[in-house]
DNA sequence: CCCTTTTGCTTGATCATGCAACGATTTTAC
DNA sequence: GTAAAATCGTTGCATGATCAAGCAAAAGGG
């Protein structure tokens, strides 16, 4: 059941500053569209079943599976598509939840490193598989593993943006 | 160039709560990571060159091309991606900056109906072919007549979210 | 050494957004 | 007709995000 995105009429591609076409408008705004919906239903969930939103899932699973079981700041922000102000915010929420601690690094006097508590390790481990289960229920099964390979390849043409902040 | 998104050694798709595969990974946080670095690109460029975000420039899109050159904020809220509350406090501000304005609905005492001003349609104007060559610039341009195509039945496959609110 | 520059993070100000609650009005049901 | 229900939009409150400015520590250069 795929909505045909042929231009019955007209060209299917616009020039420069032209009106988007309907092919156009398909693959753009629907981009945005399940982008905002995918988000939110994901988030929703979450929030609902464990008192983490999305993007603080992130970073806990970010901590729960880095390798020295602790990260810096600007790693949990490089990592994730949060900008160095917005992760240090998130990392006081987390603490005054009680899911991590700041320490100060050892090596690097400025920094600050952010490790899992037991209740925040607790809480990834309740979070985890339901918010897995989500993520393939909501969009991973809606496509076959061709699909998912060519979007991936789609994915891998938009150059990241250079990240500083 | 397309970077290559197969699992080596495990299977291509993880089951039910398991964590994701490459392949998975790959679709998923590519989604995410794409819709950002998009989003904050194309805002960038709006607001740099015409002072509008892009959700802005949206609602002022819809209305340009209104046929009635008029909108109730539900109807706005309908064809974007933000909640009714949002869209109204999107008009307060587009309002302030003089591009719409806010008038008391004839047939229904409790509406709103949202008009562009001269000004509005003035800005709408300058910004959009400059916008829509971003679009197609940092998106469209990247993919074949096909893959758009593909794309767009992609997110066919997601439901729209129910809208209300 | 000390001064300058760079770096890493925090903080203040501001903005955008959603949900829930509300007031006003219209619609529906009797 | 009138009471109850539904609808439209606004607003209070909470959350989450950015940018710019600041501070403290580290790194470089004389």
């Amino acid at each position: 059941m795929q909505t045909e995105v042929k231009a019955g009429d007209g060209a299917l591609r616009g020039a420069d500053g032209e009106p988007l076409t309907p092919l156009e408008l398909g693959a753009w705004r629907g981009l945005l569209r399940v982008h905002s919906d995918l988000v939110r239903r994901l988030d929703a969930g979450l929030r609902a079943r464990h008192g983490l939103s999305l993007t603080s899932y992130e970073a806990l699973m970010l901590l729960g599976t880095s390798p020295r079981g602790r990260m810096r700041i600007s790693e949990l922000s490089g990592a994730t598509l949060l900008s160095v102000s917005g992760m240090s915010r998130m990392v006081d929420r987390l603490a005054r939840d009680g899911l991590v601690v700041r320490e100060t690094c050892e090596e690097d006097g400025r920094g600050a490193e952010v490790v899992l508590t037991a209740s925040g390790r607790g809480r990834l481990r309740a979070a985890r598989a339901g918010h897995l289960t989500d993520v393939r229920r909501e969009f991973l099964t809606r496509f076959s593993d061709d699909e998912l390979g060519a979007m991936a390849g789609y994915w891998s043409r938009i150059e990241p943006a250079p990240r500083g902040g």
